[in-house]
DNA sequence: TCGATAGTTCAATAAACATTGAACATAAGG
DNA sequence: CCTTATGTTCAATGTTTATTGAACTATCGA
């Protein structure tokens, strides 16, 4: 299989690719899922989002999340990890991915997130 | 013409259609600058937009950004007059437009927004 | 070396989206 | 009244999008 696949560097993020990614549901829930297990792992393979959809499925959204700039892969054998480019994010447009991530907090139910993680459920 | 258009209310609003309305470059200028004029007075005509598209292109940005919640029209006489719904948008999802109108200040020249207005500029 | 595991690629499909222009509706003002 | 200014509606168009399944590739472990 190919190598790591290419990221936008942080300065080429633009705000209406990052919105837009943010806007699907199971992207934000992926991102969503991504910002939860960060303190414990800071990476999740796409094993781990089977819940959300199916493979090849799961496969373009992470293609969208890291041509946006949201997320970064990491191959290792057989498996891809994912972690959030929080850093890059916070440098580029600061408050943003907090203040999104907080709004999907407040909406796990509608959005069909996994449940809250207490974390983010800070005020 | 027709009355007042249909409005969803403060709970209605929901996070993705917001982020996706914001994710159009279109759709994010004119919510930019009716936050930009904002404390001038609040409310802008389509006709103040005409730059950004034509007519009814602009109706129908409008229309997806009414239905999403972003903002308000007021009829009056051969006007509509938009706001932005600033207070039901904060009461809904706090700090994100906020958070979007900063991120996209900071990208005034990518985004092809007006010059910036210094309130947003505060940091 | 073989088989299972993890994920990608590709083509097909249906739905949603943005954009246009022409025709229309409404209200204000001379 | 008639005209002008504002903005909407509608149909047509081409584009992008999300989703699927089948075929494929690469790696790990027995």
């Amino acid at each position: 299989m190919s190598r790591t696949p290419p990221h936008p560097t942080r300065e080429q993020i633009e705000l209406p690719l990052v919105l837009d990614c943010l806007s699907d549901p199971i992207r934000l829930a992926i991102v969503y899922q991504l910002a939860q297990q960060e303190r414990v792992s800071s990476e999740l393979c796409c094993g781990d989002f089977n819940g959300l959809a199916g493979k090849s499925n799961l496969t373009y959204h992470f293609a969208k999340l890291r041509d946006c700039g949201l997320m970064q892969t990491r191959v290792a054998g057989t498996n891809r990890f994912m972690r959030l480019r929080r850093e890059d994010l916070e440098a580029r447009f600061p408050g943003l991915l907090d203040a999104v991530l907080k709004s999907a907090a407040k909406d796990t139910e509608r959005l069909q997130l996994l449940p809250a993680c207490n974390v983010l459920e800070a005020d």
